[in-house]
DNA sequence: CTGAAAGCGCTAACAC
DNA sequence: GTGTTAGCGCTTTCAG
């Protein structure tokens, strides 16, 4: 392994010359000798030891990935299709801009907050921990941090924000629905706070739009914990056949419906001819099912690519100008929704 | 920011002693010491500064966990399913062996040689390239590494492999099929070598064996590249329609499986009355189709956990007894293959 | 049982 | 244009 001074040695020069062609700062070199070093460091195949660099400056290229291992999701989050499909666009993110991946499910804030000063990461890009969680990382740290879907009270100082326009995707699944003929809309999540939280408001305000009730009736908590949430379908089904009341079931993400939409087809409900049913997000899965499950598409590259940005601006000390960047949402029509007319 | 010395000068002690303690180095230290010291670190809220003992060890502690970022994958190989339920599994265990999880999509072994000299990195999990890669970053590096479903020609000096037993796989899978009446049976795949090659190794093995022909008829080579591959399933279609000779297709992959599956269905083909369809990998799309897939499985989980104990096994210098680990795999009967009587 | 000192590879302030 | 030097935080050898 051949290290800087191996290079300064062979040439007769300075470590200092030698890193200074390798940064770029080359205005004080004369082309000479940048030609000499860049010669030498190809021949020599230099690679720089991180520990050097992480040592002598405050900044070790890392990009630390941290999902939060709550307990609601059984360690499994990164099971979760969602986070899934995200992680691989934020490693390539990562990667073109010239900086490396730590991939963390973390435990706690103050886990993130270790990992973060222990490898004197560059910047985190952290997902599912609560408002407080990302104000408490913000004061024990001084690494900048994008959050994915955090949803706040208010523009918090110094934390940036991605996120989806959840209610104005809600909002127009529900407006979608009701144009199809649907006036009884179910709404199921496995919380109300946060995203879910605001989906089922744009949901109940296209209702209200329309001269249609949203209820508390009109939503169902449903576990997170999967064993609980299978063994919780037959009640829901039961409950959707005895109450006849229901001509539309919007899960606010695409991995229960489908898992609803499955136990419900299995047990000879059609749907969309008896129930519609409709997700969130636009997962993969979504696409592999019979029926194609209608939903709202959030943009998963698109989402990786501005937070992965949003944060190389930070740590370059380009100037900010969103604290929240909220993404665009589309409904995507396809065969789980039936025309009440 | 706290640091050994801070420690070590408020106790009045010297970094040696602290840094001693914080190694269990203890024997050679006073029970009172230790105590006063460890008193302090949690006090102090210590965390170490990886780049420091990056440069003065040579363990970063970091496990590079990195795929071939092949073309023949669009760049998109961290969507395919089975890598994906791979990399949760492998987080986790890297993470409770109190390691840290580099994630990166290599274009090259140059570039894997390359991150691992760079990061100093305790160890190395592999996926997706062949044989004489594999064998040049052996040459390359001194760092240990495990290939993931590697294929090899011989047992190779100083690689450890975990893979599955896809022959044995594939056999058993080809005798489910041929007692359920299955004589004519297409292998489909997207290259002849390695697993697949395996694969379809087995199913003839099976074939032979109850005295069926297993010619390069059998076998069709399909496209790699998603949207070439679904220009062909068309073109399969209408032939499979017009020779009539095929009652059961066998997919190397649950991928592959399911997209021919799902277009075959959404054409009028009814599976599995009219063709029965089976992968191999188990991935959680195929419980989430209909007609369920019929598969053969391989444990994920444990394959992580076989991967990261076998490489960590290298790292700690403990005896090696496998070079080559071959994990077991079994057939889940699901709703996707007629019984022909 | 404890400490002093050197060194890991790199960078940056400063001097020439 | 180029080089000297000190220092980042930690480990480890060796001496006491």
């Amino acid at each position: 392994m051949v290290r800087i001074k191996d290079i300064a040695d062979e040439l007769g020069v300075s470590a200092t010359t030698v890193s200074n062609v390798i940064h770029g700062r080359t205005n004080r070199v004369s082309k000479e000798t940048i030609k000499k070093v860049n010669e030498a460091l190809s021949k020599g195949n230099y690679v720089p030891n991180m520990g050097g660099v992480l040592l002598s400056q405050n900044n070790s290229k890392i990009i630390g990935v941290v999902l939060n291992n709550d307990m609601r999701y059984e360690n499994k989050i990164l099971q979760n299709p969602f986070i899934v499909e995200i992680i691989s666009a934020l490693e390539e993110n990562i990667r073109n801009a010239g900086f490396f991946t730590m991939l963390y499910n973390a435990n706690s804030i103050v886990d993130v907050a270790k990992i973060a000063t222990m490898w004197n990461v560059s910047g985190l890009i952290v997902f599912g921990f609560m408002e407080e969680d990302y104000v408490n990382l913000r004061d024990m740290i001084k690494t900048p941090f994008v959050s994915i879907d955090g949803t706040y009270s208010k523009d918090i100082n110094g934390i940036i924000n991605v996120g989806i326009d959840d209610f104005e995707g809600a909002y127009n699944m529900g407006k979608y629905l009701i144009r199809k003929g649907h006036k009884d809309i179910l709404f199921l999540s496995d919380n109300d706070d946060g995203c879910d939280n605001k989906r089922k408001l744009g949901l109940k305000k296209a209702m209200k739009e329309e001269g249609l009730k949203f209820t508390e009736n009109n939503h169902r908590l449903i576990p997170a914990m999967e064993i609980s949430r299978r063994a919780y379908y037959p009640e829901l089904l039961s409950e959707l056949r005895k109450s006849n009341k229901y001509t539309a079931l919007f899960f606010a993400s695409d991995a229960y419906a489908i898992e609803a939409m499955n136990y419900f087809m299995d047990n000879g409900v059609n749907v969309p001819n008896d129930i519609s049913i409709v997700g969130f997000d636009d997962i993969k899965h979504a696409t592999i099912v019979r029926p194609r499950l209608t939903t709202v598409r959030q943009n998963m590259p698109l989402k990786a690519a501005m937070a992965v940005n949003a944060l190389l601006n930070i740590i370059h000390k380009y100037k900010i100008s969103t604290r929240n960047i909220v993404l665009p949402v589309e409904i995507v029509e396809r065969d789980s929704v039936a025309s009440l007319e």
